[in-house]
DNA sequence: ATAGGGTTAG
């Protein structure tokens, strides 16, 4: 079925109307989460109810053989952490309420708008259930607008738009928990997010919201995290501690940790440095039943790497192969940055070499690991030459172009 | 078939 000839020369000026669009309160609001929901009745066929699309308006149209220009990819990539998320929620949203049509067509018909900067509007018969503001939430996230996910959680809860359900929670305390890994610098904010991530588990348990295996996993995940910004006090392990406390509590609830529990445990103490235990843990495992898996291998690598106990670390990463299983990317990439580390450079070149003969592809961690390393070996030897004059020339080349496309998505 | 958890650099 092919769409309709009105819409195919429908393009931004000439969209559908909407069936009915809510305004959006002050204009000019300080509030920072504000939403505005906009629905449309597809002019062919009004007998539709409006159905959910999320676009940004200005940027939506079809070209002529009904297929989404590019512009609209933009709004993919704004409203999830990959593009296949918030596609896969319209697509479903789509189908619910547009069953008399082809499905792949159904979903280019646009129908329900979404803009920033308006507030929320939702109106009874719009479909929006919980799944699909757990996408949109995780997008927030995503994108780093903590605040937004959080008022929109706030919000929903609130004026009980939707009920939240235990996928919801584990989403706003993973996206509370997890962010400030890597940003140091907004450590008082991020542990008020911290507060904010307890207050929700205290919710939870008032509302008879059941955490599962992986609820439980998010907040032990956080709260192992959490000590990273602390200072360095007595109060250094107690967040570790807590993360245990919290583990016990699951097993007498009857939630069995799993391999994903315990590597969040192992990493926790591993940023503490204290590698030591994480091993316990890890030589436990087997005992339990439970296999290792890459991730817990990388974060005992790691472990290792940062208290430059890199014989250990290497033991560790030889072992992978012994097993039967093949080293990722990340276990490379880790292991060199620690040979790096202590300076061992020929290691890591012969390392670097049987990463990419074991047919493991170089990405920007490695690349960026590898300059370093030669930039190092260039000191000690002064001239870079053969094999690392060619790896030279092509971790530039990937380099440079990651961050053309990085400057690209952010003009986006 | 819808949504949620653990690892790599700066």
């Amino acid at each position: 079925m092919g769409l309709p000839s009105f819409f195919i020369n429908t393009t931004l000026k000439g969209r559908p109307s909407p069936a009915f669009s809510v305004s959006a309160g002050e204009e000019d609001s300080k509030m920072s989460w504000k939403w505005r929901f906009e629905a449309l009745r597809p002019p062919w066929a009004p007998q539709l109810k409006p159905f959910a699309l999320i676009s940004k308006t200005e940027e939506m149209y079809w070209d002529r053989n009904g297929k989404p220009k590019k512009s609209t990819k933009k709004l993919y990539a704004k409203l999830g952490h990959t593009e296949i998320q918030p596609l896969k929620m319209m697509r479903r949203i789509s189908l619910r309420n547009c069953n008399d049509y082809d499905k792949d067509e159904t979903l280019l018909w646009c129908p329900f708008s979404f803009s920033t900067n308006a507030e929320i509007y939702l109106k009874n018969g719009i479909p929006f259930d919980v799944v699909a503001f757990n996408t949109l939430i995780k997008g927030l996230f995503a994108e780093n607008k903590v605040e937004d996910a959080v008022e929109l959680f706030k919000k929903l809860v609130r004026d009980k738009i939707c009920e939240p359900n235990e996928v919801m929670y584990a989403i706003v305390m993973n996206g509370l928990c997890k962010r400030g890994h890597t940003q140091k610098t907004l450590s008082l904010l991020r542990l008020m997010e911290q507060d904010a991530a307890i207050n929700i588990l205290n919710e939870m348990k008032q509302k008879d919201v059941l955490p599962n295996i992986v609820t439980y996993n998010s907040i032990i995940d956080g709260l192992c995290k959490l000590g990273q910004w602390e200072k360095m006090d007595y109060a250094k392990e107690g967040k570790v501690k807590d993360a245990e406390e919290v583990m016990k509590h699951m097993v007498e609830k009857g939630v069995e940790p799993n391999i994903i529990t315990y590597s969040a445990l192992m990493d926790g103490y591993c940023l503490r440095g204290q590698v030591n235990r994480a091993r316990r843990i890890f030589d436990s495992l087997r005992e339990k039943g439970i296999e290792t898996d890459i991730f817990s291998y990388n974060i005992l690598i790691k472990g290792y790497c940062k208290k430059k106990k890199v014989d250990d670390a290497m033991q560790l990463f030889c072992e992978i192969s012994q097993k039967g299983s093949k080293p990722d990317i990340v276990a490379y990439n880790t292991i060199l940055q620690g040979l790096f580390e202590v300076g061992r450079t020929g290691d890591a070149k012969q390392i670097y070499a049987e990463m990419l003969s074991a047919g493991t592809k170089p990405n920007i961690y490695s690349h960026v690991t590898l300059l370093n390393i030669i930039m190092l070996s260039q000191k000690e030897d002064g001239c870079v030459a053969g094999f690392l004059e060619e790896r030279l020339n092509v971790g530039l080349n990937f380099i440079l172009s990651a961050k053309v496309d990085q400057k690209r998505r952010l003009q986006v």
